[in-house]
RNA sequence: GGACGUGUAGCUUAGUCUGGCUGGAGCACCCGGCUGAUAACCGGGAGGUCGCAAGUUCAAAUCUUGUCAUGUCCA
């Protein structure tokens, strides 16, 4: 038996704080899992892995959220569901962490600092704040197990990672090449496109136009750079095939006087297009021919210079091809390629067979050959002196200053050079049909996200370039032999271990710089030379991607794990993961297990501020999830979160809603636990107790009507749940709770608990707040997990994260109260004629607590039975209802837009203005009789709708409901004295019961009365009234001189003065 | 620059897919009521260029196009 005792105040912080300890005393979480195993459903979730080298922010509290939720649902549907822990602990990231800490600027000085020691950091650096992780994940109720975490930098992940790499491999989807990228020189970094972005700075550079001598031709083309340092590395020239380009002769000197360096002779041929002739050229020129960019296509041209690249076997060197990236919005409508320093060079350059040589080293300086002044120097000095090198040959035609926003490195300031990197690449391509195929078979939430976003990313996939130039990462598990440059890719501890050559070491970890020095027998035919790992890591999001897998230490050990758990159920992570770990995800899937990995996605909306700004430190608007875990309580946070909005929008994060949401939920459904258990202890309420059980069909109309609800709002919430809309599901179980069960409900039923001697209406109203409560509190459970479970407990005795769904599923029963439609509707009306009686109440000036002697209700269903509740809340003695419709209404004819709109298209203002006109009553005549007609149209019953309502002389209100028609409640207004003297008796009632309040005294003390009324005359049976309701002991009416010290109040011109002693 | 979202009252939002009655709630504000009912509740009021503009239509918050703001990702 559960014996239920008075919870008292609403402490939420020690609520939940109390239930943490409760749970981890009893295991609740191990044995939510394992009390599921009788069935063998499991529904698999994979945590995308977080960086604990930052402390947690609100954001991840957002997303922990949803992953906790759904995986408390599914519990509850009686799957079985494991959460495994995971870390993600390489990348960049992390070692910038560490390099701010030690002051490690460039990769020189990590090298010299010593790349063990600074991995060591970088090992340190990552946990540096999983204790703050924890601590919030626990205090959250994000139930995950956090003692068996994967963790990307252990042997076994990575073993397992360098096994999917060697899959791809095998399958000749590995390969090396070059990716342009922003690099420091100085620091010798290149930096993701997203890093560079902070590190935009305005500055004012030359850029130049210079002359390219068309072989064979009296003419050169013009082209624009504002890199005059990649201008050695010159290779082709781009131009647009549908591009108006014009051949021109310069015939005078520029007018006006020319600025800096550059010029042109007269009677020199020009070639660029047609709309920058004015914005480039000084000179007086006439134009001698106009063409279309692909006219130049195939020309040849000399090289500027000409001992910086080889020719190789590339026949398309120094020549014009067409690229559809040339615009004419500056420059000249030539773009000057050089393959190794930009990215769209690099890929005409692949595309078109130019040489792929670097003219510039990693150290940022020209390399010996280049030329006999620039070789050796840093090409950002070399600027002016690459100009005048080419004046001197008269292959400038103009310089000017250009002013621009240009990447520069965060550390050192320099201005970063688009670089082309050696890099490795997964070849994505090459299996782009199958991951459109396999994108379009996960379930996405929204759905958009995945045919918008994700599929907008695969329609233009490219190939993954993998490989990082840093120390903190996976080590590439590719070695080449020096000898003959045959590769390998291992892909177990176990291979790399047997072939190995004697002199290498055994590596401690599977890190930099043990691999390095390793060393391993070529495996290429007839050679015998040594191979040496390539110096790269992989990119981080690879090891992520592996997550599905590597987690298990596939296939290495636990294939049962894999097998049961693949593709995982559920992945659950902000929306900036679809080109992060969505994708690295469904890549790696995709080219080792041809498969998707995951079955659904939720991608979750950003959190901003409440000024819809993006969080951030430097503009202090940064919510720390502790301040409301210690105010309002992680219920009322994730709560809030849940129900403020959809969960891939953005939500602008608003603190106040947080106290809204715990003052309008939580207090309330507090209170109406509060009030059920209160009572039940008095009585000793045992809701297992089969005498006291009373039917579901002998309860009253009021306990049918919210057990019907509770049961179709749990329906509305599962499918709100499967659809996603959880938000939606949250906003209705919300009103329920406080519109129905503690407005309405517990409101209604207050004071048939009050009674002391047991009946079955009492019982039945406490079975009532028992089942109603347990099924709210497992609706609840998986958004905010601590009330609903102590609330449970105190309920039934065991938690709710044991207990099965309420709407049941493929493994556990349904279990909610029985429906009655009819009988909602009935309540809904009763609810609304409660509140036409407030508002006809403030129209007619008369205040609640005078009665009023009748009421007449017209229309809608049958409602006698409530009656006896519609009086006392309407405060009507006598209420009754009227048939006689005409006595108080009239009719009044309203269009049906939608019908009338089709029929009678662009006529309907005139239509409608005659409806206006005609009188109701004689024109539902004309339709009956089917000669109804306005504006030249037929009307029928169809076009209108019959609207009745109250005529104006009476004091009333019609409520219209589609549903149940017209239905109109009328007041009398009349007093006499006697409803005066009940009005009076509720006034006093009413001051008398706050002055008890006031007074702090307990529901059941006594007190003595006396009472003073100047200005009418109450009658006998209100005084004994107010004496009962009071529970007055002694008491005096009007008897003896009113003492100064008394309370006192008028209503209505009446003096009431009044003295109550405990 | 591109792709995908978002934009409704001071704030948080419903309604938009499927065009149709006076754009519906909550918080805050004002007035009133009610209460042995809690930070509660009820009625009323004020508060809306439905981001802006054009178009389609008898009719647009809703559909189309453009545009602005904002967010994410990519360049």
């Amino acid at each position: 038996m559960v014996v239920p005792n008075s919870p008292g105040e609403l402490n939420p912080v020690a609520l939940e704080n109390s239930l943490m300890q409760t749970w981890n005393e009893e295991k609740t979480f191990e044995k939510s899992i394992d009390n599921r195993k009788v069935n063998t459903s499991p529904f698999t979730f994979l945590e995308g892995p977080p960086t604990a080298n930052g402390k947690p922010g609100i954001h991840h509290v957002l997303s922990r959220l949803y992953k906790d939720m759904v995986c408390r649902w599914k519990t509850m549907e009686g799957h079985i569901v494991e959460r495994k822990g995971g870390w993600d602990t390489h990348g960049l990231p992390v070692e910038i962490e560490v390099q701010k800490k030690l002051d490690l600027m460039s990769n020189e000085a990590i090298e010299e600092y010593g790349m063990e020691k600074f991995n060591q950091k970088c090992k340190e650096s990552v946990w540096e704040y999983e204790e703050s992780w924890r601590e919030m994940t626990e205090r959250m109720a994000f139930w995950v197990d956090m003692d068996n975490p994967y963790i990307t930098l252990h042997d076994e992940y990575i073993e397992s990672a360098w096994w999917s790499l060697k899959q791809m491999h095998d399958k000749g989807l590995l390969f090396r090449g070059h990716k342009v990228l922003p690099y420091c020189p100085q620091t010798g970094t290149s930096y993701s496109t997203h890093e560079v972005s902070q590190g935009y700075k305005e500055v004012s550079e030359p850029a130049v136009f210079i002359k390219f001598k068309l072989v064979g031709e009296d003419a050169s083309i013009l082209a624009w750079t504002t890199t005059p340092w990649t201008l050695p590395g010159n290779v082709g020239l781009a131009v647009g095939p549908d591009v108006t380009y014009c051949r021109i002769r310069v015939n005078a000197n520029p007018s006006d006087s020319w600025k800096g360096r550059g010029g042109a002779k007269i009677g020199e041929e020009l070639i660029l297009a047609k709309d920058l002739l004015g914005d480039v050229l000084r000179h007086h020129m006439e134009i001698i021919e106009e063409f279309p960019g692909s006219v130049l296509v195939g020309k040849s041209y000399s090289p500027i210079f000409p001992d910086a690249i080889e020719r190789g076997d590339s026949d398309t060197a120094w020549t014009v091809v067409g690229a559809d990236f040339v615009t004419t919005t500056d420059g000249t409508g030539v773009v000057h390629t050089a393959v190794m320093y930009g990215e769209d060079d690099y890929n005409l350059g692949m595309k078109m067979g130019f040489p792929a040589q670097h003219t510039v080293g990693m150290d940022g300086k020209f390399i010996s050959g280049t030329h006999d002044i620039l070789d050796g120097r840093y090409v950002k000095e070399c600027d002016s002196d690459i100009i005048d090198l080419l004046e001197k040959e008269d292959k400038l035609y103009r310089e000017h200053i250009y002013t621009h926003d240009y990447p520069h490195c965060w550390r050192t300031d320099h201005p970063l050079l688009y670089y082309a990197m050696d890099s490795w690449f997964v070849r994505m391509t090459a299996v782009k049909g199958k991951i459109i195929q396999y994108n379009s078979e996960v379930e996405w939430a929204p759905d958009w996200t995945g045919s918008g976003r994700v599929g907008e990313w695969l329609r233009n996939l490219k190939d993954w370039a993998i490989s990082r130039e840093r120390y903190w990462g996976t080590p590439i598990p590719v070695w080449i032999c020096q000898d003959c440059g045959h590769e390998h890719c291992i892909g177990s501890i176990e291979e790399m271990n047997d072939l190995k050559t004697s002199e290498s070491p055994t590596p401690k970890e599977l890190h930099r710089p043990f691999v390095d020095q390793v060393k391993l027998h070529c495996t290429g035919p007839n050679c015998n030379g040594e191979m040496i790992r390539e110096p790269y890591v992989m990119d981080c999001w690879f090891d992520s991607g592996c997550a599905f897998f590597a987690q298990w230490h596939y296939p290495f050990e636990n294939e049962d794990k894999f097998a049961g758990s693949f593709p995982v159920d559920y992945i659950c992570e902000a929306v900036d993961q679809t080109r992060g770990w969505f994708y690295s995800l469904l890549a790696v899937s995709t080219a080792v297990f041809d498969s998707i990995s995951y079955k659904r996605c939720l991608s979750l909306g950003h959190i901003l501020d409440n000024e819809g700004k993006k969080m951030s430190k430097s503009k202090g608007n940064v919510v720390n999830p502790w301040d409301h875990f210690n105010k309002e309580g992680a219920d009322a946070i994730r709560w809030y979160m849940v129900t403020q909005s959809a969960p891939w929008n953005p939500m602008n994060f608003d603190p106040n809603g947080v106290r809204e949401t715990y003052g309008k939920m939580f207090l309330t459904l507090w209170n109406v636990h509060r009030f059920h258990s209160d009572y039940a202890a008095l009585d000793g309420f045992d809701p297992e107790n089969k005498d006291g059980w009373i039917e579901v069909d002998s309860r009253s109309q009021l306990d049918r009507w919210i057990l019907s609800k509770i049961s179709r709002v749990a329906e509305t919430f599962d499918d709100n749940f499967t659809t996603w809309e959880f938000h939606k599901a949250g906003r209705e179980l919300e009103s329920f709770v406080v519109n129905d069960l503690s407005n309405w409900y517990v409101r209604r039923s207050r004071r048939r608990l009050w009674d002391e001697v047991d009946s079955n209406d009492k019982r039945a109203c406490q079975h009532t707040l028992h089942e109603v409560l347990t099924v709210v509190s497992r609706l609840m459970a998986p958004i905010s997990p601590f009330m609903a479970d102590r609330i449970h407990r105190d309920l039934n005795g065991f938690s709710v994260h044991l207990a099965d769904w309420p709407l049941g599923s493929e493994l556990v029963e349904r279990n909610l109260p029985p429906q009655d439609y009819a009988l909602e509707q009935q309540m809904k009306l009763v609810r609304d004629m409660a509140e036409a009686g407030r508002r006809i109440r403030v129209d007619s000036e008369r205040r609640q607590r005078l009665p009023c002697r009748n009421g007449w209700i017209i229309g809608g269903p049958d409602i006698s039975e409530f009656h006896d509740i519609l009086s006392e809340e309407l405060n009507v003695q006598n209420l009754t209802t009227e048939s006689d419709l005409d006595k108080f209404q009239k009719v009044v004819l309203l269009p049906n837009r939608k019908v009338l709109g089709s029929k009678c298209r662009s006529d309907l203002p005139a239509v409608l203005r005659e409806l206006e006109l005609v009188e109701p009553d004689s024109f539902l005549l004309e339709i009956q009789a089917g000669i109804a007609a306005l504006a030249g149209y037929d009307i029928s019953m169809e076009d209108i709708t019959i609207k009745r309502v109250e005529r104006d002389d009476y004091s009333a209100s019609t409520l219209s409901n589609t549903d149940i028609g017209d239905v109109t409640l009328i007041l009398d207004m009349h007093t006499d004295s006697n409803l005066l003297s009940k009005g009076l008796a509720r006034d006093i009632i009413r001051r008398i019961q706050s002055k008890r309040k006031d007074m702090n005294l307990d529901v059941e003390a006594m007190i003595e009365l006396d009472v003073w009324i100047q200005g009418l005359e109450l009658n006998a049976e209100d005084w004994t009234h107010i004496l009962t309701e009071t529970r007055a002991g002694t008491s005096s009416l009007n008897k003896g001189e009113i003492p100064i010290d008394s309370d006192k109040f008028s209503v209505d011109g009446v003096n009431i003065f009044f003295n109550t002693t405990s």
